[in-house]
Formats: C-alpha cells, structure tokens, sequence
DNA sequence: TTGCCAGGCAAGCCGTCACTTGCCTATTGT
DNA sequence: ACAATAGGCAAGTGACGGCTTGCCTGGCAA
C-alpha cells in the first residue's frame, strides 16, 4: 500500500505541491494553483492539479478536509518517515516489509 | 541533479534491486539477475535488468567497478538521506534547493 | 586461436502518465 | 432566484518509460 507513495513522489509537480503544503498548511485547490503559478511559473490548468492531488491523497501524502464548498488540503508525512530508511539501515537485517 | 533520485526510485523492480544489494553488496549483472528471478519472481531479460541499472547509477544510488569483464554493483545511500528530510522538518524553512 | 561468457548499443512495441478540454454538481453571495 | 465560485467526472491526446529483440564488443578459458 505505501508503494504508491513512490510513484506519487515521481513527478516534480507533485513534490512542489508537498512543498507549497508545508509551507502553509490547509490550502484550497485554487490557492495551489496560484502559488505554484507565481512562485514555481508553472500555469497548469486547474483539472491537472486536481488530479496530482488525487494521486497524493491516494498515497496518504495529504488530508483532505471539507468545508462549504471549499476542500482544504494537509500534508501528511507520516508515510514519508519509514520509508528510506529500508536501505539506510545497515545494522540488524529485519524483513518488515 | 538529485532530482532524478525520485524518478528512480518510482519503479518497483529497481525497489528490489536496491534491497538486494543492500543484502550482499558487490553484485554482478547476472547474479542480480538470478536472485531477482528465485527471490521475487521476476522472470525480466538481461537488458531490462541493464537499464534499470543504468537508471540507478545515473541517479548515483549505486556506483559499479570494472573489474576484467565483470561489472560489481554496489549500493550508494548517500542520496538517500536528505530526500525525504525535505517535508520532515517542520522547523527552519531553508530553501536549499 | 577459437569459442564462450559478461555486458553494451540501438531500435521497436506497448502501456502508463501528465495534461487538456468540455460538461456537470454543489455551495455561497447579491 | 440567479449568477458566480470551488470542485468533480469523464474522454482524448501526446509523450515518456519499461521491456523485448537482435546484433555487436571485450575478456577469459580450453
């Protein structure tokens, strides 16, 4: 199930999207969009970026919360924690995966 | 350049080739090859296997040594340890990018 | 030397992915 | 009520990625 957050981090799109989120957390799709605008000159449409937060919201990279119509997004880094350190430690050889 | 590190690490078979030689460092083509196939069950032709080698040492997350007409792989985690310490820290915001 | 073995190069196929476009739903403001 | 806003749901397109196949080169052993 955490496979998928590799291929989530693949595209660069998405990795400035985890760094717009924490950045400041709880931002609306539209808010996204702006800021990946300005400050990475990324003009994608709006449907692209709705789809990259799919994928990471799939992945459990982000939490999404409702609100009226406004659908606010959080970076979760939980999945990110252990997930390098299956090459990185080099001492006791446990299998958990 | 480390940005190819994501890109590298989204493919499960290349997954796998970084656990086995975290396992035994120092392998060959054709041993990766063999423990892949009775480990995992990837049944994958020689020149796929290259590739994703090829893949992996561009993103330098393994360097290989020449040595007569053998080539040993061996694994590089040094790419590995600030990739994901990105959206870990919560603390100061340095752009080091 | 001759043959075998480890590996590289290049083209081709096919599936997946990122992105766009068009249309639709729901919520807020006037 | 009506219009504007925030977002969702497809379907279609172009490009990239993984894998195969075929041929070629360098090194080692008999």
């Amino acid at each position: 199930m955490p496979e998928d957050v590799f291929k989530a981090l693949a595209d660069p799109t998405r990795r400035h999207i985890l760094d717009e989120l924490a950045d400041r957390s709880g931002q609306s799709l539209f808010e996204i969009r702006a800021r990946l605008a300005t400050k990475h000159g990324l003009g994608m449409s709006r449907q692209a970026i709705s789809q990259h937060l799919a994928v990471l919201e799939a992945a459990e990279l982000i939490r999404t919360r409702r609100q009226g119509r406004y659908k606010f997004h959080d970076l979760n880094t939980a999945p990110l924690e252990r997930l390098v350190t299956r090459w990185l430690r080099t001492d006791a050889a446990e299998d958990n995966r």
